[in-house]
DNA sequence: TTGTTATTGAAAACCATTTCCATTAATAAG
DNA sequence: CTTATTAATGGAAATGGTTTTCAATAACAA
């Protein structure tokens, strides 16, 4: 059975089964987490909340399914500097609600924003376009990110 | 002496010593070679261009060193999804030549480009000072990454 | 030249993530 | 439903980039 890329449409099982991959507890477990939760957890935040419920859903699952997750398009990974990897659903159930994020180096608190993100999503699009085509790249993901200090944090000194 | 937010004009020496930092043999080095380098360095890859001609600049120094150019805005810390932090100097000698980056999540192939740079830019001064005013941020760093697959990984399947 | 103290290297510690491997369980076939 | 196949699992161990420790060294100011 394929294994690839498979972007598809529908929600986690079809999605699941259509590349082969099992459904299991702790799969389901992790996902409804995810869509249950506002982002940025880590592989142990997710462990901390999942494994009490679930006690034989150790912390190396939590790793695979995120990889598995990420490889699917489903969840978004990211490095916020911190030493650990985020994750974020793609996608909920009821649609995305695009963002970006804003990253305090001080406390390493994360602002997700949606201001000026149409502006954002267009000239992305164009750019990924442009790109795709000078390059030969199949682009199918982008970060964009802005590093600085929150209020709390520039006042310290 | 002060440390922190050094943010002056003038090159190496003038920065280093107006922030209370020493200039030491190490320092140089590994600055002399992020600038005469094609960007995208890790720690190991400078180590190993520089410690054979400075036998006694050890890897902890390089981390150590990166770390504080880092802070002072000398050089950018970038993760490219493969393990390892890489570094770029912020600035060259004759000015900056800004870009972004196009990452191949096959390879791990990183492609400078400046294409459209002008407009990313423009909007992302526009939205730095948005986002600065509403969130009460002080935004001083931003990144654009693209994620994709090269035309070579593409074709693998 | 000398005193102060930032900087250093080597080794050890750290810690998020990955790998190993024997066991378990999801799925397909009968 | 039963059984066979093999993906998935978890605990422990390994990995590997980065950081910390600490005694020795070297930059710099006096």
């Amino acid at each position: 059975m394929p294994r690839g890329n498979c972007q598809g449409q529908g929600w986690w099982h079809g999605k699941f089964r259509g590349c082969g991959y099992r459904l299991t507890t702790g799969r389901e477990a992790i996902l409804d987490l995810l869509s249950k939760s506002e982002g940025h957890l880590s592989a142990e935040d997710i462990y901390i909340k999942v494994h009490p419920r679930y006690p034989n859903v150790g912390l190396t699952t939590i790793y695979r399914t995120l990889d598995v997750l990420s490889n699917l398009g489903m969840v978004y990974k990211f490095d916020f500097g911190d030493g650990r990897a985020r994750y974020e659903l793609a996608e909920g159930p009821r649609g995305a609600h695009h963002h970006h994020h804003l990253v305090c180096t001080g406390c390493n608190r994360v602002i997700d924003y949606a201001d000026f993100i149409d502006e954002e999503i267009e000239l992305l699009q164009q750019t990924e376009k442009g790109l795709g085509k000078k390059y030969n790249f199949r682009i199918n993901n982008h970060v964009i990110q802005f590093y600085g200090l929150c209020d709390k944090c520039n006042g310290k000194k």
